[in-house]
DNA sequence: CAAAAAACCGCACGACCGTTCACTTAATAC
DNA sequence: GTATTAAGTGAACGGTCGTGCGGTTTTTTG
């Protein structure tokens, strides 16, 4: 009758299996057998859990999806508006795409690469998920202009755009290029990006 | 006795049809099946051009960096130094991500969301042909520099990061959020970080 | 045009994939 | 504590994967 019953928490430890993987891998390199072995399941007794193997992703995502609003969207909700949240998202987002626990980078980025060019609900869930995403940053920075922290004529948009570009290009110099100095040149692209709004 | 053997032409063949699908599903999608559907021929046909499937991969990686030189690096080399070549450069590199013959967007890109979290010959081989790209774009914004285009206390290593991070976000924003604008944001963007280097 | 070499095919293999089903074991409710 | 329900197992299916081998066809050489 209490909170969990016991197929809630091996469903909970599928899906955090599954998002490790999927961060480091790719959703597309799910697989039963290896989720299975990783949670002392049966492969038969991890697919009833799941009505198909894309559903099993589906909820990977949407699992992602609540993790990075948990760790990165909530501690910059909870900040005064304008440039100070702004900061603290971005301090978080760079966080999480590091996160060395278990986990492997941005499951976000990873999905894009892989839906790119494809079609299917996966990629709607994605898209989905990318243009909120997208929404937010926008919605930070108008709250920027509101506050008088930007000038009036900047456009959000436009700076949500190079934004993300910034994030984007951390993932990929601390992730493939293993290049340490990554954090200190998103922080100085993202200063410049502040600077000229001002 | 003259250049091309039959074997050579259905060689390149090969490579160009696994150029298209790493293109847009990455090289992990790349099946020795699938492909020799696609230039017909049998599966062990195609297997006897090269000595392991990953060895397949590596030759196609190795065709993309030859395309991206052909078709990228080439034109802006032959532009004058400075600001003239990395406006070619930039306008160049859309096209090539936007490129909708038949490809599907950036095999690097593609690529490095697959081996970024992943070790072997084809991550080590992607890291090489990126730290290059890395560096030639550093070079690039030097000559900027060296030309006085530039402001000599810019750092061509900061400058490389934030344009690379542009490209990034253009690739993202067209292929995965359909987005009509991207190309007017990313040359905005591009326009801004001109700017702040001058 | 014949001989040598290169290119290609068909078939088979063991491994893993997603999914189904009949069954057993464990957790929950009364 | 027993009845009921939920959770998990094991074997099997058709399919696709990478790879190896023996034989046939095509291209190239002299």
């Amino acid at each position: 009758m209490e909170g969990q019953s016991k197929g809630d928490r091996t469903r909970a430890a599928i899906l955090q299996a599954g998002l490790e993987v999927a961060s480091t891998e790719g959703l597309e390199a799910i697989t039963i057998g290896r989720l299975a072995d990783r949670v002392n399941l049966s492969k038969s007794g991890l697919f009833a859990h799941f009505s198909s193997k894309e559903q099993l992703q589906l909820e990977v995502l949407q699992h992602g999806r609540d993790e990075f609003v948990q760790r990165v969207i909530g501690p910059a909700l909870e900040e005064t508006r304008g440039e100070p949240r702004l900061r603290t998202l971005l301090k978080n987002w760079l966080g999480w795409n590091w996160s060395n626990d278990s986990s492997g980078g941005c499951i976000f980025l990873q999905a894009a690469a892989e839906y790119d060019d494809r079609e299917g609900p996966l990629r709607d869930a994605l898209v989905e998920s990318q243009r909120d995403m997208v929404e937010f940053l926008v919605g930070a920075a108008a709250l920027c202009v509101e506050e008088k922290h930007f000038r009036e004529d900047v456009d959000p948009r436009q700076f949500a755009f190079e934004l993300y570009a910034l994030v984007m290009a951390h993932h990929f110099h601390i992730r493939l290029l293993d290049d340490p100095t990554a954090p200190k040149r998103t922080r100085q692209g993202f200063e410049r990006l502040l600077e000229s709004a001002k």
